[in-house]
DNA sequence: GGCCCTCACTCAACCGGTTAAGCACCACGT
DNA sequence: ACGTGGTGCTTAACCGGTTGAGTGAGGGCC
C-alpha cells in the first residue's frame, strides 16, 4: 500500500539535528519553557512536524517522574455494568476534564475489593498512574488504609463517613431520600417502600437509614426495605414481593432507574395501574426514565458534571497534595408520570 | 496517621543490594528469564516483597520498547453512551483478556473521527499504546488509512467492506437482519418497518441494505427505514411517525434495545397492544429487554465474548503482525413477548 | 592435569527524554 | 576598560529499568 518502508522511529535527537540545535533546546520548546528565541522555537516545531515526532512519554515520565494517567477501578459484576448508565456518564465527565490536560484514564474492572487494593498498589508502585479515583465505598473500606499507606493521591466518591480522611466528593443521599419520602407523603401515601441496593455498599446503608428516619419522622408505617443487587431482575423480584404482601405499599422508591423500570413492568404484569394504584420513584435519572410509559419520576442529578468535578478534585490533589471535601448538588426530584396520589 | 515518613522511592538497585546481587539479576528474575539459580531467584523475590518494590513501567518500556497498554477511543455523543449497555459489556469483555496479560486499557471519548485520528496518532507516536481497537466504522473511514500509514497494530470491529485491509471481527448483521425479517414474515406480517441508527455508521448501512433485500425477496411492501441517532428519544419519534402513517406497519425492527423500549412505550401511549396490534423486535439484547412488559423479543449476541475475542485478536496482531479476519457468531433471534401474529 | 562447557551472575551501555550547571555573547552603566 | 546582568543555547548527568557481552567457578571427559 504505502511506498515508504517501516516508519523509522524518530527521536528527539533527529528533531534536534534537523533544527540545528541540541536535544535540550527541543525539550525546552516542547515544554513551553522560557529561554529560547522565538525563531528557534519555530524552527524546532517545524522540524518536529516535518518528522512527525511526538515525545516518547515513557522516557518523559522516567526522567521527569511525572505521570500522565489516572486510574479508575470499578468493582461490580460485569453483567450489571452495562446496565448502569451512571458509570458511562460518570466516565465521560471525568474524560472531559482529563482530555484538557492530555491525561489518560486507565480503566479496570475488578472482581472484588482485594483485587482493587492490589491493583491500586501495582498502579502506584509501578508509576502507571499519578493518582486514582475511588468509587463504590463499603463500610470499613480497605482502600482507605491502603492508599493512605501508599501515600497515593486519590479522590474518593462517597460520604466522608465512609471514605476516612480522603478528599471526597459525594451526593447528599440522605437529604435526597428525605425529600423523596416527604414528597410521596405529601401526595397522601402512608405505606412507602424502598428497594435498596447491595447492603455492603456504603451509600445504600446511608439511604436506608435516611429512609427509615424520614418515615419515622412523618409518622408513617415503617415500610420494608428489601436489599438487592441493583439489577433489573432484583428490582422485579423485590417489587413482586412487596406487591404480594398483605400490607401492600402504595409507593415505592428505587435505588436506581433500572430497578424502577423493572418495577413498572411488574406493576403492569400484576394489573396495577401506575400511578393510580401505585407510585414509583426512581434514583439516577437517565434517559431511560423518559422512555417508559408512564414516564418515571426520578431523583435526577448531573452525573457527567459530577465526574468532571471529581477529576478536577484529583488534579487539585495532584497539585497541592490535598483537596477540599464537599458534597455536589443534591439530586433534585423530577416529578413525571409515575407518581401521584394513592 | 502513619509514623513512617514519605515512602522512599525504592528502585531495582535497592532490591539488588538487599538480595546481594546486581540489577541485572533482579531484572532476570522479574522477567522469568533463565540463568538464575532458584535460591537466588527466591532471595530476590523476598527482597522485593520486603521493600514493596514493583518495576517502574516507564523505565521498563523505555528500555525494552514494549508497551503494556492498548487504546480504545469511542466516538459517540456522551449523552448516548451511558445508555448503550453494549459498550460497557464490550469493554468488560476486552478487560477480561487484557487483565490476564496485565495490560491496561486506555479509554478515551472523542467528539469526532478527526479527533480520534489525531488521538491514535499521538498514542502511537508517543508510545503510549501497543495498538488499538477501532470501533464504529463509517464508510470511507479515515482511520483505515491513518493507522495504515502509521504502521500501528490495530483490530477493527466492523465488516471488512468498511475496515479496509485491517484485521477485523464483525457480527454478520446482514444475515441476522434477514433472519429477523423472515421470522416476522412467517408470523404473518406484511408491513414491516426498520428503525435504523445513524446513517453514516457503516453497520447501519449494511443493516438497511439487508433489510431492503430481505423485504424484496419476500415480496413484502418496502417498509420505511427511518434513520435515527440511536437514542431512546429518536426511537420514540420514529415510532410515532411510523404508527401515524397511513400504511401503518404491523411489525417494527429496531437497531438497538433502547429504541425498542421507547417504541414499546409509544405503542402503549397510542393505545396499541403489543404484540396483538404491533410486534416489536430489538437488536442488542440486554437485560433491559427482559424488564419491560411485555418482554422484548430481540436479536441477542454475546457482547462480552465479542470484546474478549477482539482483545485476543489484538494480541495476535501484536505477536505476529497480523490476525485472521472473521465474523463472530451471528446474533440469534430470541422470541419473547413482543412479537406475535398481526 | 589440562581442556572445554555450562551455569550463574556481573558489568556497562543504552533506551529517549529532562534538567541543572555552564558558557559565550551582547548591551549597558560607570 | 571593566564588571554586571541577562539572553540563548549546549553539555552531561541522570531517571530506572533491559540486554548482550564478558567473567569466574565448577564439573565432566580424555
Amino acid at each position: 500500500m504505502s511506498v515508504d518502508g517501516p516508519p523509522a522511529k524518530v527521536t528527539i535527537k533527529d528533531v534536534a539535528a534537523r533544527a540545528g540545535v541540541s536535544k535540550g533546546a527541543v525539550s525546552l520548546a516542547f515544554n513551553n519553557r522560557p529561554g529560547l528565541a522565538d525563531a528557534t522555537r519555530d524552527r524546532i516545531f517545524a522540524a518536529a512536524r516535518e518528522l512527525g515526532w511526538a515525545p516518547n512519554l515513557a522516557a518523559r515520565s522516567l526522567s521527569s517522574s511525572r505521570v500522565d494517567a489516572v486510574g479508575l477501578a470499578i468493582c461490580r459484576p460485569a453483567r450489571l455494568l452495562g446496565l448502569e448508565p451512571w458509570f458511562m456518564e460518570f466516565i465521560s465527565g471525568i474524560e472531559s476534564v482529563l482530555a484538557e490536560q492530555s491525561c489518560s484514564l486507565l480503566l479496570r474492572l475488578v472482581r472484588d475489593l482485594d483485587e482493587e487494593v492490589a491493583l491500586q498498589e501495582r498502579w502506584w508502585k509501578s508509576k502507571q498512574v499519578a493518582g486514582s479515583i475511588l468509587v463504590d465505598f463499603r463500610t470499613d473500606d480497605p482502600r482507605v488504609a491502603a492508599v493512605g499507606a501508599l501515600g497515593m493521591p486519590a479522590v474518593a466518591v462517597g460520604h466522608p463517613s465512609l471514605t476516612g480522611g480522603l478528599p471526597s466528593l459525594w451526593t447528599d443521599d440522605a437529604t435526597a431520600v428525605t425529600e423523596a419520602v416527604r414528597y410521596l407523603a405529601a401526595l397522601g401515601h402512608r405505606r412507602i417502600a424502598h428497594v435498596g441496593g447491595t447492603a455492603e455498599l456504603g451509600h445504600s446503608a446511608i439511604r436506608n437509614a435516611a429512609f427509615e428516619a424520614a418515615v419515622r419522622e412523618l409518622g408513617l408505617a415503617a415500610g420494608p426495605q428489601p436489599s438487592t443487587g441493583f439489577s433489573g431482575e432484583d428490582g422485579a423480584r423485590a417489587t413482586r414481593a412487596l406487591l404480594a404482601s398483605a400490607e401492600r405499599p402504595t409507593a415505592i422508591l428505587y435505588d436506581n432507574d433500572i430497578m424502577a423500570v423493572a418495577g413498572l413492568s411488574v406493576a403492569a404484569e400484576m394489573g396495577l395501574s401506575v400511578p393510580a394504584d401505585l407510585s414509583l420513584l426512581a434514583w439516577d435519572d437517565s434517559q431511560l426514565c423518559r422512555l417508559t410509559h408512564p414516564t418515571l419520576s426520578a431523583m435526577s442529578h448531573d452525573v457527567h458534571g459530577f465526574g468532571a468535578e471529581v477529576a478536577r478534585a484529583l488534579f487539585t490533589v495532584l497539585a497541592t497534595g490535598t483537596a477540599e471535601s464537599r458534597p455536589v448538588p443534591t439530586p433534585a426530584l423530577t416529578p413525571r408520570g409515575s407518581t401521584g396520589p394513592p
